[in-house]
DNA sequence: ATGAAAGCGCTAACAC
DNA sequence: GTGTTAGCGCTTTCAT
């Protein structure tokens, strides 16, 4: 592949004019007579030249991507938000680049760089194991902005939903069915979400007086379907087992429907299972899931606008966006 | 965001050296002072530099960036193959991006000149709706991988299975259970794979002669769950229905699955159903998914490995990996 | 062992 | 309307 793309000069040199005239023409300046416009073109199209976005980029400053920033793309959870994402950025004549970061800190130090060596222009991140640290240096010199995973000193801007608030309703959902012992399937409390979903399904369980044990809460590694499933194995093994679950992601609340169909159990009745996401398979399981709906699209367009702004320097503030609890056959049979 | 990093020239001024000392630091060149060096090292400490990716890639025509093209991240096949992919290019320095087209020309247009414009050293593409002639051209002077889906002229080295032999099979395995009437809901046939998964179900139908009935082939616009509750209905609306079902994926199969339950009717007993790719939640399902199990860890890996040779212009040669039939619950109660 | 300077491909300020 | 030229940040000869 030892091969080089014609460059501006030989454009310049083939239509007989110089380089600034050949940039003038790539970059549609006015003041250029048609009749070299034309002579240009011509010789750009004979020599299958393409203007190198490398000197173009080192000289303005400015790439015209965009990073996106996500753990693994196995969860679907963030595919919606990604189109959202994806959408606003293309009408804004940005283009996205999906950093996969695998929760690995030297992943992240080399997106981070692209930034900073203005390989791309900002970054949204949607990475909850992110180095806070790190990034918040980050943001003081460069556009970043974040996306559901947020950070509570507002130092840098989100967009993201009343986690708090939902899982209060989820758990509430149960409550009133006549559900007391509800177990809480979590992820990682270091996990800002998680401590907020956390909080919402003790304050409801204390609202209605139903005591805290800790004995149903279990913790995840992570939020695959198989994690769901062995939460729930855990969970069953209890001499009086939950009558209801709160999973704090669809892909969870979906591994514990499985494993309660293999211990003999059915849901809703023996026990009723609800998620958080609204992921398209939600639909798909059997029984459905009842699920908190996050406006994932909403979010990925709102999260892109809001970059594109900061990096046109101007004033973004941080957005709070509506959830519903959106109820199905695993909690009403 | 009007903000520089310090640039090697200040490290240069700041250390008492030349800019090419630093660089020589940099870059770990044998032939500096542990003096110097540690001079070097201080000031960039102090400045916070971190050489800049641009001047760098400019300068060596070298980005270490592989790109991947696939059409949409939301289709969970391509997950573990983009596990692979990365895994073996971070062994070998090399980090990716991840590129969606959505299916959408002017975008596949960005990444390919990112590639002639050495943003990215090579690409890997997925995405069957990309276009053909363009990727061609593309592959003439730059590393081009083909993954999955690939172009039958061989122009560009490809990783991929043996498709017509796996839906063979796939079909071959209904037929054995005692199926007569068995239904196809493949994808799009402008899709090499579409053609060839359809090629091997006619062939097991052929040999065990069973007349091929239009009317039992259904092809869906996309992947998604959805497309395969859509075909399913259809082919419930014969007056004879089909008493299995073979879908080109496990998408569209867990779809069909769902409709086949929807319906009142009961899989394996009434309609089998086969599926392709064994992507993690055809486990999930209920019933669990018969399936073909694509080597997609594998699959990655190869092309990654096949990707970087090329980039250092050694000779590739395409491969062919070992499939696998999955029977589980949708097959055999 | 280190420095000076050329050059990677492009744009924009300035000159004509 | 078009050309000349400096400079973006870096690496690498070629001197010393």
């Amino acid at each position: 592949m030892g091969f080089r793309m014609a460059n501006i000069q030989e454009v310049a040199k083939k239509a007989g004019v110089s380089v600034a005239t050949v940039s003038r023409v790539l970059n549609h300046h006015p003041s250029v007579t048609p009749k070299t416009r034309v002579k240009v073109e011509t010789a750009i199209r004979e020599l299958n030249y393409e203007p190198s976005m490398l000197g173009r980029n080192l000289r303005n400053s400015e790439s015209r991507l965009l990073l996106v920033l996500i753990p693994s793309i196995s969860n679907p959870f963030y595919t919606e938000i990604i189109n959202g994402i994806q959408t606003t950025a293309i009408k804004h004549r940005y283009n996205i680049l999906l950093c996969e970061t695998n929760s690995d800190p030297r992943r992240e130090n080399i997106f981070f760089n692209m930034v900073k060596n203005k390989l791309a222009d900002g970054i949204i991140s949607m990475d909850p194991t992110i180095n806070r640290q790190k990034l918040t240096e980050l943001a003081e010199h460069h556009s970043v902005i974040l996306c559901s995973e947020y950070m509570e000193d507002g130092s840098i801007p989100y967009v993201t939903i009343d986690n708090e608030r939902a899982a209060y309703q989820a758990v509430k959902h149960l409550i009133i069915l006549g559900k007391k012992k509800i177990a809480l399937i979590n992820s990682d409390e270091r996990f800002l979400y998680a401590r907020q979903r956390r909080k919402g399904y003790e304050k409801a369980l204390r609202e209605f007086e139903i005591p805290i044990s800790e004995e149903l809460i279990y913790n995840t590694h992570e939020l695959n379907f198989h994690d769901g499933v062995q939460a729930m194995r855990m969970l069953l093994r209890m001499e009086e087992k939950p009558s209801a679950v709160f999973a704090v992601s669809d892909t969870l609340a979906i591994g514990a429907l499985k494993e309660i169909k293999a211990s003999g159990l059915k849901a809703p009745d023996d026990i009723a299972v609800v998620g958080f996401d609204n992921i398209h398979f939600s639909n798909m399981s059997n029984p459905t899931l009842t699920t908190i709906a996050q406006p994932m699209y909403k979010m990925g367009a709102t999260a892109a606008t809001m970059l594109i702004n900061q990096i046109q320097s101007k004033q973004v503030e941080s957005i709070l966006l509506d959830h519903e609890l959106i109820i199905r056959e695993s909690t009403m049979g």
